[in-house]
RNA sequence: GGAGAGGUGGCUGAGUGGUCGAAAGCGAACGACUCGAAAUCGUUUGAAGGGCAACCUUCCGUGGGUUCGAAUCCCACCCUCUCCGCCA
């Protein structure tokens, strides 16, 4: 949420950054809004400033002996009952404008940082540095792609799963369904040993969880809900991660806060029909291991360099190939103001394919869920970043593409072995 | 699901309808003592909004109500805890 103060004093400046992501909004009629508002609340204040005198009045008077009923008395609690009712007016209309301007800002995208590029949509996204060689198919070599290399190796049901759910759902069998713990481990011990606290929050969460991360109320038709109970399966750990600390205030030094979650993660697609719909790439339930920042406004552009470093160094201690591209304006996500993906190499489909992205979102969720720290005597909002680190599903995607051998089986990198128990997939016997 | 108890400041925990934003303790900050530290003593220490200085308003789970005046009384809701039942 963007603050009212700024919108009061310089809505022009929030319109231009919005221009940068593409939103074009006149904000005037919101600032008179808000405005009005307080110009409300300065009248508010000076009646019941004035209430407040006429009821310490009457308390003297009745302590100091005088009749509850004497003219005095009574003259004075009526004035308190006029005030009453004058106080009430303003207070309703206070209290509907007030309603009115935080609908509204709900719905607007955090302001693009100063250093984020501009640019209309992902054509314009700039290409930051590419890691690793990408495996390229030989001469009369054809590289397949990881749902067919998956298909025949056993590694999950498709087909089946449907029975199970409805389409978007896979059930990983054997040493897919291994593969993908021992990646999750592996992801969370490395991430452990570069000093981030794990958790495993509930991955359902609650409509004001969903507010303060900036998924709701825009984007409702993007999780799955559990209507009775206010509930909603999360569609990334950043939700519950985000609430863990809503409301508080968290002393300077305890910062930062560092947390690494793996969740499964669930989202509707909605809108994208027929975009890959084979294997594991686009699913309704995935698994996420998420890096997430509580930290000094101070130091949040370090950190976005850091978590953007902790997400790479998965993908190279897989030696998976993989490239790194800064979000222009137009393409940020609701709640960031600077984005960095990082995509993987997949082999089979000759593409890079997004496994990460890493987002500073400045005081945008904190203002959202109230979330600050205390320096000194001052309390201000912090700053809050999230990483996948990485996308469980697709990381199996590009190792088993990348690993892909003549002889029909899958070699894993090293470091996965005393994970995975093993470090190729045989195809069955 | 049934029965009971309770929701107060960073935490623990008092609070009779009338200077209660709220005792006390802990924690924290500063100062004194000390070569330094601990201990001790003293002072300070909630948040939001408005003016941006003095100051004003609001906030004791949430929302209503009674009253000149509510943390305190009334109503509704939410949540937490304990016991029982059920359950991994």
């Amino acid at each position: 949420m963007l603050d009212q103060r700024l919108l009061r004093d310089n809505p022009e400046r929030i319109a231009a950054q919005l221009a940068r992501r593409g939103v074009t909004i006149d904000l005037s009629g919101l600032q008179q809004i808000a405005r009005e508002e307080r110009n409300l609340e300065q009248q508010r204040s000076t009646l019941q400033a004035e209430g407040n005198g006429i009821g310490k009045q009457v308390g003297q008077l009745i302590q100091g002996g005088a009749n509850p009923d004497s003219p005095e008395v009574r003259a004075l609690r009526e004035a308190g009952n006029r005030l009453k009712q004058q106080v009430a007016v303003l207070e309703d209309a206070e209290k509907s404008l007030e309603i009115q301007l935080r609908e509204q800002l709900l719905t607007l995208p955090n302001l693009p940082a100063a250093e984020t590029p501009d640019g209309r949509d992902e054509r314009d996204n700039i290409e930051v540095l590419r890691w690793g060689t990408p495996r390229q198919s030989a001469a009369g070599e054809t590289l397949e792609e990881h749902w067919q290399i998956a298909e025949r190796l056993g590694l999950f049901e498709s087909e089946r799963s449907v029975r199970i759910a409805q389409s978007r759902f896979v059930t990983l069998m054997g040493a897919g369904a291994r593969l993908e713990r021992a990646l999750i481990s592996f992801m969370l011990d490395l991430h452990g040993r570069k000093g981030y606290q794990e958790v495993m929050p509930p991955i359902l969460v609650n409509s004001a969880s969903l507010t303060g991360s900036g998924q709701l109320p825009k984007f409702a038709e993007e999780s799955f809900r559990c209507a009775e109970d206010d509930l909603w399966l999360t569609p990334t750990a950043e939700v519950p991660i985000t609430s863990l600390h809503r409301g508080e205030v968290i002393a300077a030094d305890a910062l930062p806060l560092k947390y690494v979650a793996h969740t499964p993660c669930f989202r509707r697609e909605a809108g994208s029909y027929g975009r890959d719909t084979r294997g594991l790439i686009r699913l309704h339930q995935f698994n996420k291991v998420e890096l997430y920042w509580f930290c000094h406004p101070d130091h949040s552009a370090a950190a976005h360099q850091q978590i953007t470093a902790d997400a790479e160094a998965v993908l190279q201690a897989l030696e998976l190939p993989y490239r790194k591209i800064e979000l222009c304006s137009g393409d940020l996500g609701f709640s960031a103001t600077r984005t960095y993906d990082l995509e993987v190499w997949l082999p089979g489909a000759a593409a890079y394919r997004e496994i990460s992205s890493c987002s500073v979102c400045g005081d945008f969720q904190a203002r959202r869920s109230s979330i600050r720290f205390k320096e000194g005597k001052h309390t201000q909002l912090l700053h809050t970043l999230n990483g996948s680190g990485l996308a469980v599903g697709r990381t199996m995607a590009a190792l088993l593409e990348t690993g892909q051998q003549s002889d029909g089986s899958v070699r894993l990198p090293a470091a996965l072995a005393p994970y995975f128990g093993g470090a190729v997939i045989n195809p069955p016997q």
